[in-house]
RNA sequence: GGUCCUAUCGUCUAGAGGCCUAGGACGUGGCCCUCUCAAGGCUAAAACACGGGUUCGAAUCCCGUUAGGACCGCCA
């Protein structure tokens, strides 16, 4: 049989960390066994459930890469399928009508909370023979006995069915509720694997309970370990960013997230770096582990700077482009943005922070940063940077092995350390101390502009020697 | 309170009874390289929660303790 897998988010908030590995364990489940991966949008709150949320999760999976078979599937779309199924448990007596309000039930929540009882409904419209005329939700009766969950990833699991409750099925609006819609999403969608978050373990008893009652045959249970944040409690905003798209915005590349998500709960012998494919060939549900994980900015960070050094130039700079738009410069008007991303992609963590270091190469002036001023834009180094701006123009390509060799020349000339030279230019070029390699800086900046700078570094100097 | 899950360096993890004086990665410290900053190379510190079993032998199996976590909605 094909192997079918699903991810089934509610719409009512963006895409997270931990959803968005849910995700992609499902993703990469069906693409291993060449099966199918649905999308499927749980919806069933029309008061909560958004457009907005529906967007936003479907801009992430793209993001992401975890491209779907089918879907999105809506379940506000299906209400006919569910209340069809309801309305067959109740006529096989396996389901019944429940009058208690919405408040009583509260209240009686509370009460048996406060005396430190289970706050389990107490079943009593179970069995009551008249129907008295009044708005009713539709129950599930719980069998008694016991139920075993098979997990694949967590073990056997046994659950006394006096311990669950007699759960709603259809609400007094008869709108279906997430339990009863999972079981028949999932047994009539043909999924064969349910590969979600641990916290549904305990839904899963009752779900597999109601597989049995609508006579549906069971799929394969597989519950991922929770993501934590720093503190070990459930990740949440106050950990920080948790929004897949967050991450984009932070200048992140898709597949630095997929390789430190897939990584987190998951592992291959020691191997850290995955290639999407490499992700797809070697993943398993065998060698997903069972404790929950701590997730880490810093590690995700460096998966990152990896990516962004491996990554062609070429590709990084069009993924450039919408930051620099942001810092409102122009990538068109300065040097070849790919030879600028070149000697930036050593240096930068995030494309956010390629952008802000690409800025001395693409804005107009230079803005000298006083303390570099003050210690290398000195006098005594008039001679040298128009040495320098003579030979720089007599070159014809501009490439580092000629800017290189002109400094050679020169150092060798005058006998001067290549720091004493480097260090006055490099604030001459970009008003910082710190900046990548020269000859590299120098040859991506271009003819033009190197020696516009220099002439103005020239003027400043001179300045300052009347001072 | 009840039900359930989990437990190897600070963090992610390798480890499926002897290969473990416990390996890798992130982070941290040191050294090297060096035109600054990075990158890179080398190196150091750093863990089997505790207590009982089982076994010739336990990080690995069993039980208990402890500690974390999740869930207990006419939310999903």
């Amino acid at each position: 049989m094909s192997i079918r897998t699903r991810f089934a988010p509610s719409p009512t908030g963006y895409l997270h960390i931990g959803g968005a590995r849910t995700a992609l364990f499902n993703y990469l489940f069906a693409r291993h066994n060449n099966g199918k991966f649905v999308l499927r949008i749980e919806d069933t709150d029309v008061a909560r459930s958004t457009k907005e949320s529906i967007d936003a999760i479907l801009d992430a999976m793209n993001w992401l890469g975890l491209d779907w078979d089918e879907g999105p599937f809506f379940q506000s779309q299906r209400f006919d399928v569910y209340r069809e199924h309801a309305a067959a448990l109740l006529e096989k007596g396996l389901a019944y009508r429940c009058c208690c309000t919405a408040e009583e039930l509260e209240k009686r929540r509370e009460e048996a909370l406060k005396a430190g009882l289970p706050p389990k409904y107490d079943g009593r419209c179970r069995e009551r023979a008249v129907e008295p005329d009044l708005p009713y939700a539709v129950r599930f009766k719980v069998p008694p006995g016991a139920t075993i969950v098979d997990d694949v990833i967590k073990g056997r699991i046994s659950f006394d069915n006096s311990t669950i409750e007699d759960l709603i099925i259809l609400r007094s609006d008869s709108t279906p509720t997430y339990n009863f819609c999972v079981v028949v999403d999932d047994a009539t969608m043909g999924m064969t694997h349910v590969i979600r978050g641990d916290d549904h373990i305990n839904n899963t008893p009752k779900q597999m309970l109601l597989y049995s009652a609508l006579g549906y045959d069971l799929p394969v249970f597989a519950h991922l370990p929770m993501i934590l944040g720093q503190d070990r409690a459930r990740l949440s905003k106050r950990h920080g960013a948790t929004s897949v798209m967050a991450y984009k915005e932070m200048g992140y590349l898709p597949h630095a997230l997929v390789n430190y998500l897939a990584r987190l709960g998951w592992s291959h012998g020691d191997q850290e770096i995955f290639s999407p494919n490499e992700l797809i060939e070697k993943f398993s549900l065998d060698s997903v582990g069972k404790s929950s994980g701590v997730f880490n900015p810093e590690k995700l960070l460096w998966l990152n700077h990896h990516y962004i050094k491996e990554s062609p130039p070429e590709a990084l700079s069009s993924l450039l482009i919408p930051f620099l738009e942001e810092r409102r410069v122009a990538a068109e008007k300065g040097p070849r943005l790919s030879a600028i991303v070149k000697t930036l992609k050593e240096r930068s963590k995030t494309l956010k922070e390629m952008a802000d270091n690409a800025l001395f190469y693409l804005r107009e002036g230079v803005e000298y940063d006083p303390r570099a001023a003050e210690k290398f834009l000195l006098p005594e180094n008039i001679a040298v940077f128009k040495t320098l701006i003579e030979r720089l123009e007599g070159l014809e390509a501009f490439t580092e092995a000629e800017v290189e060799a002109v400094f050679s020349s020169i150092l060798e000339e005058k006998g001067l350390k290549l720091g004493k030279v480097a260090q006055p230019v490099r604030v001459a070029l970009t008003g910082s101390a710190v900046s990548p390699g020269i000859y590299e800086m120098i040859s991506a900046m271009g003819k033009e502009l190197t020696l516009k700078r220099l002439r103005e570094a020239v003027i400043y100097m001179e300045k300052g020697a009347g001072v």
